[in-house]
DNA sequence: CCTTGATCCTGTAGTTACTACAGGTTCTAT
DNA sequence: ATAGAACCTGTAGTAACTACAGGATCAAGG
């Protein structure tokens, strides 16, 4: 559904956002995207205004930012009062966040990979990863 | 409680394994532990395979094993007829998963900078960060 | 206008891997 | 004997969705 006003079904914003349309109404639910005009018989009617801010939970999630994180973005966004400053902190933040997990997952990989170099693949019940597990 | 058998409670077996106690009940309710003997009063009541198994499980878990796969493994254990060529293609399968989650936060890590490095974080509410996450 | 199939509505349950109670019992040490 | 730590059970909460069931509405073709 769009008609020549540019109004949005669920279905279509979801499409038109690159997100799950079940996911539209659980960002409803949490109030992180607004409750939307009604048809008269009941459906959403989204407009552009929606398609935006969808988009940008999308690509903050993408970006490995939590949907508390998207909520405080969104917040200063909405409030109108927000600097420069306060964004770059926020986004500094995450990106420590971020380099951690990245760090936890190379140290995982290179114990698999070390681990893997131990295992010769024969087809015996004795295996250095299991062993090396157990230890 | 660890009596001259080697028998461990439940807070024992936990901090012996580096596990925290909730968790040990909870892997007992999946069946990933065996439900251990009891004491007289209903306590649980653990021995050295209960820590052995327990401290496979977390091993495998801070490598990034989810525990079905966990469960995959103990199962390979628990039948004997495992080879070392199963093992190894679990273990790759996963340190697959492993160098893919990488290389998706390394993505998300360049955008992250990129986007920071084109803010200079001014004290105006107009922010190249909010900008691309619209955009 | 009528029908049909797609889409929508609501509320709820399931997913992963735990963690944290509440309200009561048992254990251990003094 | 008693105090307090640790245990018992069952259940609910966390994050971020996803997937129904059972029914209503919508849009398009005839």
């Amino acid at each position: 559904m769009t008609d020549l006003y540019g109004n949005l079904s669920r279905g279509s914003l979801a499409k038109k956002s690159g997100v799950n349309s079940e996911t539209v109404r659980y960002y409803e639910k949490i109030e992180l995207m607004p409750e939307p005009m009604r048809s008269e018989g009941g459906h959403r009617v989204y407009n552009e205004k929606h398609v935006r801010r969808l988009h940008f939970i999308r690509r903050s999630r993408e970006l490995g930012f939590s949907l508390k994180e998207v909520r405080g973005l969104l917040d200063l966004v909405d409030e109108e009062n927000f600097t420069c400053a306060d964004v770059l902190e926020r986004t500094s933040i995450h990106l420590k966040d971020v380099r951690k997990k990245i760090s936890d997952l190379k140290k995982m990989e290179r114990t698999l990979h070390k681990m893997m170099s131990e295992c010769d693949g024969a087809l015996r019940p004795q295996c250095p990863i299991i062993d090396a597990l157990f230890s």
